[in-house]
DNA sequence: TTCACAAATAATGTGCACATTCTCTAGACA
DNA sequence: TGTCTAGAGAATGTGCACATTATTTGTGAA
């Protein structure tokens, strides 16, 4: 008994840095998908996750839970965690909605702007830019969705930021199977500077037209479905690129801001024929 | 080895049954919930459910965490579980969000109304004015919540039903502290006709006005805060009027439709002076 | 070769024991 | 009498062992 007990002691981390175990375990995961590195339909195994993580296999059931019970993930009874593949029906149905809340979002930020929104704001739209240029995907999957929450979160209603919030991970899923290669001409990012000028404008009607338009045009790109590339293990996913074999992971906590640990890393090599689960 | 073997083996209830088990804790704690039974502040102690429901304390603990997921409850770490008591500016927050949501779903619904919408609106007002008439407040109460959650299910659009039926529960809570005492005249039921009427005559204008005052109207109902009831104890929250010691739950497996067991019950006895955790 | 079926393997799900943290009470001291 | 502190008790949090279920692999006959 002696000996079980020291060995739990030690095991545990530390009494207070649980939780920051349980954010940084949640902040990989969804980092990966805001990425586009995990897409859908691929399966999160709880062993593999926790050997990558090197975290218990409780930490990464407690995550995938949360990570379900956000929509991020879909959880099958008795099979496992999947990344959800939303069918085009519902994904319109979610896109409408989006665009009854984001209307009221442009509408009440073109009434009243806030001191430092319209920093926050050029700001978000000038990295945009700079993912553009630099032709970063993933980074610029991750701005994109979050152009949107920012957009929300400065409205002043915390609970229309929110509810907003759970809509776009299910809805943003798409992008990484059907996206165009010339990002720069893609409808997306170039709108966002658009919608901005508008709203630091004050001209309300214009902002609500172009983000009406900018959704429409989301919606457009999921009738040119693009052949879908493969999907990759989730060493590949998880495993730093040729990093030591077993250090430490240093993200970030996942707090709000979700751009932060989203640093530029070279496209992944040797591909691999994974398995990718049926669902 | 093989004495636990055996235990655990009989106390398992069933290979596929233990969803239904879960579903009726959860249920179970949602009902007390709608019904004004639980009132805000109230400490959702793990051990105690457990006893009361006759189910194993992981029960208790998955159900809880799915309950504060769906924004029902509230988790502080190394705390408990509480009945939250939301803010009367977070109450606004809530229903102006409601106000664009709802707004959008009586438009739908005016435009295009798909049939046996109108069978089912009309039976839920009648089964209101009955709880009015019999004056069950408790039932009233889960009523009045489920009536906007049917108005959303029907407009035909999913991803607009689910998101609005998460913002329900925690902006409707404030009715089981804050009603007025004279439920026929209050705002609330009265107008759910009135809404359904202009939406089956097909008047989208009106229908969205009616809606639009219904919730202001609501919303008037926080500045009149009245003197809050005595809370009762979990005890008497849960466990049935009078009833042999230990009767098995047969609560229905709270599915989407959650008046079902909401059977007309005596208004509970000997109150009791109870802790009302503090938060 | 192909299909069906059974064993093996590996995943997910869950009860339990224990660690940790918080709460409440009793008692000392100012 | 009031406040602070230490300790007992009870609640929440978590690692682990094991049960259950799903998937894959292997073997046989048609």
């Amino acid at each position: 008994m002696a000996r079980r007990r020291a060995k739990t002691t030690a095991r545990r981390r530390s009494p207070k840095g649980n939780v920051a175990i349980d954010d940084a375990v949640y902040g990989a995961i969804r980092q990966a998908m805001l990425s586009g590195r995990l897409r859908p339909g691929t399966k999160l195994q709880e062993p593999v996750l926790a050997r990558l993580l090197k975290v218990s296999r409780e930490r990464v059931r407690k995550a995938l839970h949360r990570l379900v019970h956000e929509r991020w993930l879909e959880a099958v009874p008795n099979r496992g965690t999947f990344v959800p593949a939303p069918s085009v029906e519902e994904l319109r149905e979610l896109y409408e909605v989006r665009g009854i809340l984001e209307d009221a979002v442009v509408a009440r930020l073109a009434r009243v702007t806030a001191n430092g929104s319209a920093q926050k704001l050029r700001a978000h739209v000038a990295e945009e830019r700079s993912a553009v240029k630099s032709g970063d995907r993933s980074r610029l999957f991750g701005l994109s969705t979050e152009f949107h929450a920012l957009l929300a979160e400065l409205s002043g209603n915390e609970q229309l930021s929110r509810t907003l919030r759970t809509l776009l991970p299910r809805s943003s899923l798409h992008f990484s199977l059907f996206a165009p290669p010339a990002l720069h001409n893609c409808a997306g990012p170039h709108d966002h500077g658009d919608i901005v000028k508008a709203v630091l404008a004050g001209d309300t009607d214009k902002a609500r037209a172009l983000m009406r338009q900018h959704l429409a045009g989301l919606v457009e790109l999921l009738s040119a479905r693009e052949e879908a590339p493969e999907n990759l293990t989730l060493e590949e996913v998880f495993l730093p690129e040729r990093g030591p074999p077993g250090p430490l992971m240093n993200l970030d906590a996942g707090g709000s801001r979700f751009t932060a640990t989203l640093e530029a890393r070279g496209p992944a090599r040797k591909r691999r024929a994974a398995k990718a689960a049926r669902l």
